[in-house]
DNA sequence: GCGATACATCTTGTATACAACCACCGGGCG
DNA sequence: CGCCCGGTGGTTGTATACAAGATGTATCGC
């Protein structure tokens, strides 16, 4: 989604083998734990070898693969503690980064453009369920979340917050889009905007603890959407990552 | 140190081009923000470009590297705002995986091992500050936080850790080095080994909360190290990673 | 004299050919 | 009949050759 606008260093062919893979891999049609070799997929994509290996180690590192003893490369398998463990370590990392936001100070200009997200994220979730501006609410959402990890000031939190959200499932708006026909979902968005406010709220009054424990909290949301999800194998499919999860 | 034994899928020429440029970043040969290009690094190390190509990848994602816009890579360049922020996140992570360990409880030959540990670590550092082990501690400190990273029973927690650790500077043992020949310093070696026996007391105890405050303020160690090694310039060159670090 | 454009050189990105390694399979020997 | 050993196919690892892109410089025009 947002890995279309990372130039990085993949110019053409790289980038395409790296698309290709993980369409292959979050379409099912490589099962996790299959071993997938250089060759067949370069002649799958119509790629020479050697932008397929660096796309294939591209996806090690982003976490989709694994690197087998031997050499090559297999689709990694998850289960459900790997996915809740990765919305936890989410929660702990946006938790810091909001922490580190409270304690430091924010720049009044970037105290106005909280505001703003705040109020844009208001306006999505405001008025009867029926009329709930989902696709504003996932992006300006989106936005929060980088912002809060913007807001730490650490280029160092914020790059490892960005790996960690390359995760398939372990992103803030992962299991958003499976839901859109669950009523009960709409309304925990309303629940869930509270909690921004509160995030918000907290940084301003440069209240650490609270921003930490509030946010981690937030990320927790994602894990009553997982159990809510994972009871419906209807819904399952509508989150991409989760093929990759076994039991 | 430990990364020797880390075979994953550099069979000779990669590991050797990841050594080489590793050791070229480190003993100063090229500064922090030259770019490298993959033909002189190729040519100095007499191996092909392709394996210094992968060689430079993975030290991208090992974060000593940055990539380029228009393509290559230069030697990436610290802070001491970044080193604080990455002791800062190896904090978190460990605390988080101290407080995972705690909650969800750790088996009997688990336990057994790590109160060893305890053990080892309180035998290096008993008897007069002249006559401590300070390799042995060096060794046990490492296992003991290798083991907190494996008692959180989660793989994307461990796997998180690990990559952190893989930055020079943000290593338990990362400071313990250099400062051999400092009195004041062996001290505090028994106060961290103090809050190693909190740690894995509140551990057994499944004192989550606990667990986790306590790993967290004991990372911030590593941090009074920094500043204390930052006022030396003689003891900040046997800090190995510290010449990434501008001003 | 200054700016812009075109060229030259160096850089990375890509393709392909070769070598080494691993695994599997078959046959022979104990 | 079982185990071990050697061959063979396929895989990844490496080297090199080529293409495309970028950057810097020099020259030409204004």
């Amino acid at each position: 989604m947002a890995d279309a606008v990372r130039p990085e260093k993949a110019s053409s062919q790289t980038l395409k083998g790296v698309l290709g893979v993980r369409d292959l891999v979050f379409s099912g049609t490589i099962a996790p734990g299959e071993r997938l070799s250089e060759i067949s997929v370069s002649e799958h994509l119509g790629i020479s070898r050697t932008p397929i290996r660096a796309a294939l180690a591209r996806l090690e590192q982003e976490g989709i693969l694994e690197a087998i003893p031997s050499g090559g490369y297999a689709v990694r398998q998850f289960s459900v503690a790997d996915v809740a463990d990765a919305i936890e370590l989410r929660g702990v990392l946006e938790g810091t980064a909001a922490r580190l936001a409270a304690e430091r100070g924010i720049t009044p200009s970037c105290l106005a453009n909280l505001r703003q997200l705040i109020r844009d994220l208001d306006a999505a979730v405001t008025g009867p369920v029926e009329t709930l501006d989902l696709d504003g609410y996932i992006a300006f959402n989106a936005q929060f979340h980088e912002m809060i990890a913007e807001l730490s000031g650490s280029r160092i939190i914020q790059r490892e917050l960005e790996r960690v959200m390359q995760l398939p499932f372990s992103g803030p708006s992962a299991f958003l889009n499976a839901q859109t026909s669950v009523p009960a979902f709409r309304t925990s968005l309303v629940f869930g905007q509270m909690q921004h406010r509160a995030i918000a709220h907290a940084i301003e009054m440069r209240e650490g603890a609270r921003a930490e424990a509030v946010t981690r909290e937030h990320a927790r949301l994602a894990r009553i959407n997982l159990d809510f999800v994972l009871k419906d194998p209807a819904l399952m499919q509508r989150v991409p990552g989760l093929v990759l999860v076994s039991n």
